[in-house]
DNA sequence: GTCTATACTGAGATAGAC
DNA sequence: GTCTATCTCAGTATAGAC
């Protein structure tokens, strides 16, 4: 047995989110945090660069399973199509942690500083998604268009998928936003 | 003559916009923000809540235009066109300033947690469009799409405008990258 | 692991406009 | 007199430097 508790990080995570929620985010200390965990503030910080950060653990992951989604799918493909399909792919990454994604989703929407980090990743995911988008050939503008449709689509359906009583899968909730979208865009 | 030169929050948004340029956001100090605007530290934490929100003083107008022309659409025009049309009539308050949004744009980009309120602004800007369009009837899903959607035609319209060498007006950028978002939907 | 700059808050005082 | 903008003073916690 090591000297110290193995996860750190991953305590670190369960018991920012419990006392954010318990709390509040601003009413929580990153030494009360560090002191849950059973590791000094210091290394706290070691692990996230910010007090924020660390409810945003998995955002790379989840950009570099879309992004490779994007790359992978057929040349024939329409834009729109492209990052509909891949972010419906990357949706399996959170399938199975509804109850992780409520809690969290909830201290999120409760702290309008921890609201704008999320939009930040979101952001980044867009410009990655536009980026994989000019690597297969589509032109600049439609690309970023695309992309920024393509977060919306994963943003509203994954709001549905957290909050309805008993939604489909979350992939399905992301089809179905930009089947929805696709009809606005057409109708009139 | 009174007793404080008049528009202290005029001069701390001027300082702040020269000093963010000028060595950068965080290499800034409030205090040095309210000095070059001859006030006090305290001054500019009354006037604004925080540093960054100095740089976003009318986003609370365009909010409300955006909203007002929302509001007084005809009743037979389309979610996404109705969004689209507010979005442009809205460029008209900043269609005088492209040197500015210019240099402000520049900050902005240049700063992750500038840009991290500039996404949250937006985010505020699309709630309040969706919480628009249900007035108007529209159901909830579909308004929500509708909303994200203007924002994201605003948004690319925008740095386009403010990007490009010799741009059409604001309004034509938005417009017109709505046209290209529907292409986009609809082909294939 | 310690030290420090600074973002931000709260309470109370002051000066002028009305 | 009231109201409001500003200042003064004293504090806490984050985050970065060493």
């Amino acid at each position: 047995m090591g000297r110290w508790k193995p996860d750190a990080r991953g305590r670190l995570i369960g018991s920012a989110l419990q006392l954010y929620a318990e709390r509040g985010f601003e009413q929580t200390t990153a030494l009360e945090i560090a002191e849950r965990a059973g590791v000094t503030e210091r290394t706290f910080f070691r692990h996230f660069a910010d007090k924020r950060e660390v409810l945003f653990d998995g955002s790379s992951d989840l950009q570099a399973m879309v992004v490779d989604a994007v790359r992978a799918a057929p040349p024939s493909m329409t834009p729109i199509k492209v990052v509909g399909a891949a972010m419906a792919s990357a949706a399996a990454l959170l399938q199975d942690y509804r109850e992780f994604s409520q809690h969290r989703a909830s201290v999120i929407t409760a702290n309008p500083s921890l609201l704008e980090r999320e939009l930040l990743k979101l952001s980044t995911l867009a410009e990655a998604v536009g980026k994989a988008l000019v690597e297969r050939g589509v032109p600049e503008l439609p690309a970023r268009l695309a992309a920024e449709t393509g977060v919306t689509v994963f943003k509203v359906g994954y709001e549905r998928w957290v909050g309805d009583d008993a939604p489909p899968e979350l992939a399905r909730c992301i089809t179905e936003a930009l089947d929805r979208l696709e009809a606005l865009a057409t109708e009139g």
